[in-house]
DNA sequence: ACGATACGAAACTGTTCCGTATCGAAAGGC
DNA sequence: GCCTTTCGATACGGAACAGTTTCGTATCGT
């Protein structure tokens, strides 16, 4: 049904990304409460009749927006444990530095726990996160990497929310260093125990 | 300097700790942005002015309230670093629900990101907390129960950031088993080694 | 050329909400 | 009894902001 004749000027697909990272750089800046249309509509170099031609309301924008701010990470499969963890834990993939969703990160969390929509995109966000981590942990119990009576739930919890609480709470910096401290810490703690 | 007559009416000192409270209860339901003084005044069963009688605006409220919403954890020392951490990660002593606290810290995470006021108060609280753990991880070095060459940093980390992620991030509950599997594992991982 | 649509910019509308002022009543000191 | 201060309640000024509309211009298909 899409054969439908295009009239008139077409639309600049180039203003909705430019409309979605202004809203997104906005929002580290000064928080989701301090958002404005004016001034998303300022920062992309737009008017608001551009964006309003797009969204319907500015929940809608920032659901947009927040969906689009972080991509699906790889599910590595480099043959160890410990190669498929440095991989996966290294880094994230966004159109936002590291600082900036550092700060974007919790408003999200935040809105989502008042907002059920946005809590539904947050939860969806979150699992995609999760499967490839656990893929990876599948695979460590079928090597004989880890104690197959780990809850891996829990195990997943050990491997990211340290980097999580450092990104959200503490804002402590991820290095190497700390990331190979965390994997060494916790793989020690779910290996196979030498004697029963 | 103190000794100054009071005259007139005396403040009802209860006020104050009904508006704080209703304060953040209401934060826990509509978020930091949702939140109206008009509210706080209404739920609190207060008129506008006694509120502005004791806070001079709004930012000023918030943040008496955030710190009044949780206290200090006692330091236990039960003599043993697996009674120590039990003790310690068991639970928070607050005028508000579980339920509630999963709501308002977000909140509070959110505006600190933004405000450095906000920033400055949650750095004290969050310092405020890890005081005791890591006292307790010192002694668990003394004892010969924790590696002495471990990160100790990282691994308070290791143990407070699960319990942080399922309340602000999975939304999972919390309870006696996962405590302990979180603790089994982390200290199975810091153990010193049997053998160098 | 012409109609249709998109564009940025700006003005406009209606609402929300902070902070202040004011009211009559209540509660203390003198 | 009088003065002072607090109380809850309500009204108000002013600012900020979401969403709409308008204006003049640009860019497409026909």
């Amino acid at each position: 049904m899409n054969s439908e004749v295009r009239r008139g000027r077409p639309r600049n697909e180039a203003c909705t990304g430019e409309i979605l990272e202004a809203a997104l750089h906005l929002v580290a800046e000064v928080g989701i409460a301090g958002l404005t249309m004016d001034a998303v509509a300022a920062r992309a170099g737009v008017g608001k009749a551009t964006i309003y031609r797009r969204w319907t309301s500015k929940e809608a924008l920032m659901l947009d927006a927040w969906m689009s701010c972080v991509r699906k990470p790889p599910a590595p499969d480099t043959g160890t444990l410990l190669g498929d963890l440095e991989a996966l834990l290294g880094g994230i993939d966004s159109p936002l530095s590291d600082r900036e969703l550092q700060r974007v990160f919790p408003q999200m969390i935040a809105a989502a726990k008042v907002n059920p929509e946005v809590a539904d995109a947050y939860r969806a966000f979150v699992e995609q996160r999760r499967a490839p981590l656990r893929a990876v942990l599948l695979r460590g119990v079928e090597r004989g990497e880890i104690d197959p009576t780990a809850d891996l739930d829990v195990v997943q919890d050990l491997f990211v929310a340290p980097l999580m609480y450092r990104w959200i709470v503490t804002d402590a910096p991820i290095d190497e260093t700390v990331i190979r401290q965390i994997i060494a810490t916790v793989t020690a703690g779910i290996a196979v125990r030498a004697t029963a």
